[in-house]
DNA sequence: TGATATTATGGTATCGATACCACAGCCTGC
DNA sequence: GCAGGCTGTGGTATCGATACCATAATATCA
């Protein structure tokens, strides 16, 4: 292993001054950077990054640590993430904790002790150990997608309640009166959001009779296994509203065993699209959150935390971005028009 | 920042004590153990991974560079990764090159400042510039997945030549004579062996004049364009063979617009599957093979040398996985029989 | 012209941990 | 009774880089 000392001997100059044509800082002489520039070129040199950053204190290196990798909403923010950190000169590093605290925490000790400058976390609990923790540390955090208990944090996120209202609110318009919602963990902000935004809904338009929601999981087979249970009951839905996209893919399977169509059986709508090329939902009215410019938002943020002056007081933000609507084939609209209420299954 | 130093004196003992006892080294009583972790809960302290990993010269950390993390191939070969090195207590960072050289270069270059213990590499070109930069560093490397021009490496791949010999073969036995082959990239080698395979087949079975195979790219955008190309010749395929996965959805995509029927028009086979949670192809025939025994494999052959003693010389191997084979609907022997040779189109 | 700034280079201490060596006490066995 | 092994603890040097300070030459300006 060639180090600056070695480059230093061969260009005849001070380690020092080889670090500073590395890192471009300080005052070197043309000639003296030629020198060292073929040394280092030479001698095949690579800079040791444990060396510089246990000096330095500075790592230039973020971590992402969200629940679930296989989701295309979580992908699509990564690169988001990954873009602006790379803007700014950080890399990232991603942790997928499938939604399991334990996993998170493991993470967090692992990137504490990295000693990365700073951590964008979605929570896989509402009440998050790992804040305390990294709080301990004094890195810097922001969390993402989700709310926290925590006061004095910084949280970029959607607006899962709005995004759930005016969704449920336009299956009402279509004439829809039994409408189900299927969604995530109750200790999951998003889901709990979603299941006030639909109650929200149903309440102010006279429907608080068939208010009727289903904590699960985030994940397609907790979709199927509910929506088979929707369908064992004697009240039917006519909707269905997916609390996610990997939800509305088990539901549709579980549909489908049925022998449901949709939108002529069951209208669905969902939370999250898929992006068109694994898409099995290419039909799908759903309300989308703006998961790239949410992960973008987030990383300039905790970028900007890391650089801010260390006893400068922080006014912590809450960022939340509101949702899109795209309307497709599958709430029915089309095909329906707006009265629909009494649809047999 | 707490450090060792703090803990070691609010525990009363030198640093090197609390070191033995963060890593079961070395003999430490139990009274000075229990001492130790009393200290190191009350400061909530974090050791530095930086300084460690400094003087021990091991970062307990791997690499897999692979060039398309969309790939569901790629990422179930990351989960072999993934779930061998925790085994061995190595953490993994994932890069994603693109199939760019460049890119796969800058990334080479910063895992070798990170110091990290070793690279598992899916190269972008069969001549590939990084493995001579991660010689250079002495670092332990396995090539996965892809053959290359270098000799004295680790290689773990699977068949691709035997595999593309055998689903053509499959096809022909089905009385295909025009067989259409859709590949990746020229310098690439899986693409290539799958050209040679096709070939080789074509030719025993005396079907040396239809030999048609296009290099492309591994993704759907090429699927699509060259599946709109083999359909706008006068000559027209009765079987296509798609080079990979993704390659199968473009080219899917693409027989949907010209309203073509899979199999009644044209009969499909594959390479790689799609796991079936974001399947477009649950009917799809298929030559698969097992990338998470091959992620796993390559990982635990990397440690092994990274494990290695110094001067041992290496036994180089290439590891080579057979292919399995799924036959579904899209190839068509449940609808047409052996005899399909002249379906028109 | 002398004071001050700018440019250019190097010396030394240090980041936070572990490697290596030293040493002391206690067994065990002959 | 002591050689040699095991157990338990600490001191010091060091990993490879940069922070900080020092120095000196040259440039700039009142």
């Amino acid at each position: 292993m060639t180090t600056i000392h070695d480059v230093a001997k061969k260009a005849g100059v001070a380690p020092i001054t080889v670090s500073r044509v590395i890192n471009n800082s300080g005052y070197v002489s043309e000639a003296l950077r030629v020198k060292v520039n073929a040394a280092i070129e030479e001698l095949g040199y690579v800079p040791n990054v444990l060396a510089r950053s246990l000096k330095s204190k500075r790592t230039n290196t973020i971590a992402l640590v969200f629940t679930d990798i296989t989701n295309p909403f979580f992908n699509v923010m990564a690169r988001g993430v990954e873009d602006a950190a790379s803007d700014a000169g950080f890399n990232v590093i991603f942790c997928n904790t499938d939604e399991s605290q334990e996993q998170e925490l493991k993470y967090i000790h692992l990137l504490l002790q990295k000693q990365v400058d700073g951590i964008l976390l979605v929570p896989a609990d509402i009440q998050s150990k790992s804040i305390d923790i990294i709080r301990e540390q004094e890195t810097p955090l922001v969390i993402v997608d989700r709310r926290v208990t925590h006061e004095d944090v910084d949280i970029v996120r959607g607006d899962s309640e709005g995004g759930a209202y005016q969704i449920t609110k336009y299956l009402i318009d279509l004439g829809h009166r039994r409408i189900s919602l299927l969604t995530g963990p109750q200790q999951v902000s998003t889901a709990e959001d979603r299941v006030q935004g639909y109650k929200r809904a149903m309440k102010t338009h006279g429907l608080q009779d068939y208010i009727d929601y289903h904590y699960g999981f985030f994940n397609q087979h907790s979709g199927a296994v509910q929506t088979r249970m929707l369908f064992s009951r004697d009240v039917k839905p006519t909707a269905i509203f997916a609390g996610n996209n990997l939800i509305s893919i088990g539901a549709l399977a579980a549909l489908r065993e049925l022998q449901l169509k949709v939108p002529e059986n069951v209208a669905m709508v969902c939370f999250d699209g898929i992006p068109d090329n694994l898409s099995s939902l290419p039909f799908m009215t759903a309300v989308l959150q703006p998961s790239y410019e949410m992960g973008k938002k987030a990383t300039e943020l905790l970028i900007e935390r890391i650089q801010a002056k260390p006893n400068m007081p922080i006014d912590y933000q809450e960022i939340v971005f509101p949702c899109e609507y795209i309307f497709r084939d599958s709430s029915g609209a089309r095909l329906a028009g707006p009265n629909i209420t009494d649809t047999k299954i």
